[in-house]
RNA sequence: GGCUCGGUGGCAGAGUGGUAAUGCAGCGGAUUGCAAAUCCGUCAACGCCGGUUCGAUUCCGACCCGAGCCUCCA
């Protein structure tokens, strides 16, 4: 069997990819601060990695996959305030909003979301044992990670102590002994939430959880620790240094990094004013739509999203459910997830265009298609290939009919005017049969002759 | 300034030391009452300059252009 190969952001290169433990395979992707709605962009590294995920499970069966949910931050604070509420209210709401927003991507829910509130005493105990161990400090009541005593620090995102130092543009605090010393604990005023601990109440350090959590729910040396690009340093430098000061051994094999989204050619940022949500996006495109144009770009590079990416995705969807459309009947043939030409696209770094790619190589052989042995072959690769990347799980009938009655005519209306144009075009009335055709085009309904009747679609 | 990553046909987007996937768009054809969908065929690309090599889009160097990170933004 072929076998995966994974970049790896520590080393610049593709590597193979070998688990610690082939039985239970672990990885942890960086999940959301809930303080607001997922836009497009937090939807990339959830659905590539998603895609990993199905990947990895088809190929080792026991995956553990965690994906934290962060619950305590100075902007949900900050959320809090304005809405003059707890910050429970606010990581409440924006949890549930989060899971939903990815579950309409077909993203399957991981095997574990930690939530950073409920792993105080975890991350306690880590900062004491840096303490212990001469890698952090206490200084005007915080807690802080001492950069310097940690020789390979940078070592993932290829920079050193000296280059930081010259490009520092910010202030640094008079309680750090080096500019680059980060906070792992922080004190609360009594307005804020806060915890209690041996410096004082207050609250951790943003990059603090994630390296608590992983010790307690996937162990002490994980297969792959993924998340978006920004997040190299220091986010994810910070993790590796606090994780392998506390602990003497790897913590990380594979570090996966995913470009941005950028939105019409532009960073998003809510500056520009183009910050599109999974939610209010989900309003105009099924979520599939969505997850294909995330994944019609390598994962590494950026991808630049529009209202064109979205509609050719929703396109090439249209293409793939049009051609299992006239096969319901027929059931797909056995075939495993790792038989497929998906996943031998998938096995080179997670390379979705190419997977793609062979998709469509799928649907052109169903169309073509004429005995049921055929059929049955070319459906199970493309179903079982879709599966692998999470896309057409819908039925297609359903997926063409989808929004419709909502505005314009019904389903039974429809039918209704194709029977009157049928009996029309038998009597060679084609006047009046492409008068039909063409009111319930102007009303978003597309007509399909075909030997056997006449279909219909939703168009847009 | 430091570090990282890119520049492939009209557009999107893979990939490779030996004549560059795939999709959309275009063009021609089949099919259709006409369309649509589908199928067949077809046009068309590796930023610039050097170097290594029998041979480079692919490796190395310079340059031009673009993107990102540099203390809590996926």
């Amino acid at each position: 069997m072929a076998d995966l190969k994974v970049y790896n952001t520590a080393s610049g290169v593709k590597e193979a990819f070998t688990p610690v433990d082939e039985g239970r395979v672990t990885m942890y992707v960086c999940g959301p601060t809930v303080y607001n709605y997922a836009h497009i962009g937090n939807a990339r590294p959830v659905v590539v990695f998603d895609c990993l995920y199905r990947l990895l499970s088809a190929r080792y069966g026991n995956v553990v996959y965690a994906r934290n949910i962060t619950d305590i931050d100075d902007k949900i604070i900050q959320a809090a305030v304005e809405r003059n509420c707890d910050i429970g209210e606010v990581s409440r709401e924006f949890t549930t909003a989060y899971r939903e927003d990815m579950a309409l991507l077909n993203a399957l829910p991981p095997s574990i979301e930690p939530m950073a509130t409920e792993h105080i005493p975890e991350m306690i105990a880590l900062i004491e044992r840096l303490i212990e161990r001469g890698h952090a400090y206490v200084e005007a009541g915080h807690a802080l990670f001492a950069v310097e005593s940690m020789p390979s620090y940078g070592a993932l995102s290829h920079r050193n102590l000296d280059d930081m130092l010259a490009g520092a543009r910010v202030k640094v605090a008079s309680y750090k002994r080096h500019s680059g010393d980060f906070v792992l604990w922080k004190p609360s005023s009594p307005a804020e939430p806060g915890w209690e601990s041996p410096w004082g109440r207050g609250r951790p350090g943003w990059h603090l959880e994630c390296s608590a959590m992983i010790r307690a729910h996937l162990g002490e040396s994980i297969d792959i620790h993924a998340g978006g690009r920004d997040l190299i340093f220091p986010h994810h430098e910070n993790e590796r240094a606090q994780s392998c000061c506390a602990y003497d051994d790897d913590f990380v094999r594979y570090w996966m990094h995913n470009a941005y989204v950028d939105m019409d050619g532009e960073k998003m940022s809510k500056s520009l004013g183009n910050v599109r949500t999974v939610r209010e996006l989900g309003g105009s495109y099924p979520g599939e739509v969505m997850r294909f144009a995330l994944l019609t770009a390598h994962y590494r590079s950026p991808l630049n999203f529009s209202v064109e990416v979205l509609n050719s995705a929703q396109d090439a969807l249209d293409a793939f459910y049009g051609a299992l459309r006239p096969h319901t009947g027929i059931d797909p043939a056995e075939l495993n997830a790792v038989d497929t030409a998906v996943y031998g696209a998938l096995l080179d770094d997670i390379n979705t265009p190419e997977a793609i790619a062979t998709l469509y190589a799928a649907a052109k052989t169903l169309n073509k298609a004429s005995d049921t042995k055929a059929i049955a072959d070319a459906k199970a690769e493309l179903l079982v290939g879709g599966t692998l990347l999470g896309l057409l799980s819908e039925d297609p009938e359903a997926w063409f009919q989808r929004g419709v009655g909502q505005e314009g005519p019904t389903a039974g209306e429809i039918e209704a005017l194709i029977q009157e144009r049928l009996l029309a075009r038998s009597s060679r009335d084609f006047d009046r049969a492409d008068e039909i055709r063409q009111m319930l085009e102007e009303q978003g309904v597309l007509l399909d002759d075909g030997p056997d009747g006449t279909q219909w679609r939703r168009r847009g």
